[in-house]
DNA sequence: TGTAGTGTTATATACGACTATAACACCACG
DNA sequence: CGTGGTGTTATAGTCGTATATAACACTACA
């Protein structure tokens, strides 16, 4: 399975690969009482460095997600989803959202624009 | 004029610095023809190193957007915006808002959430 | 001509993110 | 017990961002 040419973007590593863990639990395919995939795996797979990966993870513990369990891995601790969805919708309506729609209107992007985005491209 | 607390996020200053630049010129704050604010005097406004400032002009000439004259300041070129509209508009299509999307999508927000979402908080 | 404004370049320093490499600590299981 | 999986920590080096300080090059204008 090829991986590569991730980490495009100008956030750290550890914060994207923090975001993705996230993801995976929003949509069901970690779910609570899970492992996550092991440091050194995840490290490999994405031919990253274990401390990153680490970093990433430390995060997650650090948010009250996850619990670690020295010589068994990191599992999701039970109420993960709930707590992390009502935390992530309040930050991106908060944080987030006020600027993309300062971007949007400063575009002048219609909501057609926006609908329309996915799949064709420009007509 | 207090501008103290800006650059919280986790991207670079000059890049923040380059998007304020292209927002004042999408807002039509800086029509074309007109000079950039003097690299000393952004610095010395936003208490930010000359050079800083500088790799965030140097991106704004890469890409065409403005023209340096020695001893005279940095103007900004005939066309630059609706240059600039154009691709900023593909960029953000492209790649941001596809993401953006699948966070909405992912978090359950209704259009109704987004809606509401700037002035009074949750109810 | 000189002065004050502009962009431009050079040197050195600091810090955070990321990497490479290695070792340590713990647990399940045969 | 040992072996192989897990998380954890330590040391050291690279690279990008940003800093402080200073000097250079050019232009308008009095």
């Amino acid at each position: 399975m090829k991986v590569d040419r991730e980490w495009s973007d100008g956030l750290p590593i550890y914060r994207q690969l923090r975001d993705r863990v996230v993801a995976m639990m929003l949509d069901g395919i970690l779910k609570e009482g899970d492992p996550l995939p092991s440091v050194r795996n995840v490290a490999a797979e994405y031919r990253v460095n274990p401390l990153t990966v680490m970093k990433a993870y430390e995060s997650l513990v650090d948010e009250g997600l996850v619990e670690a369990r020295r010589g068994l891995g990191m599992f999701i601790n039970a109420g993960a989803r709930a707590r992390l969805l009502e935390g992530e919708k309040q930050r991106f309506l908060e944080e987030e959202w006020p600027k993309i729609r300062e971007t949007i209107e400063r575009l002048g992007l219609t909501p057609d624009d926006l609908l329309r985005a996915r799949r064709g491209k420009k007509p």
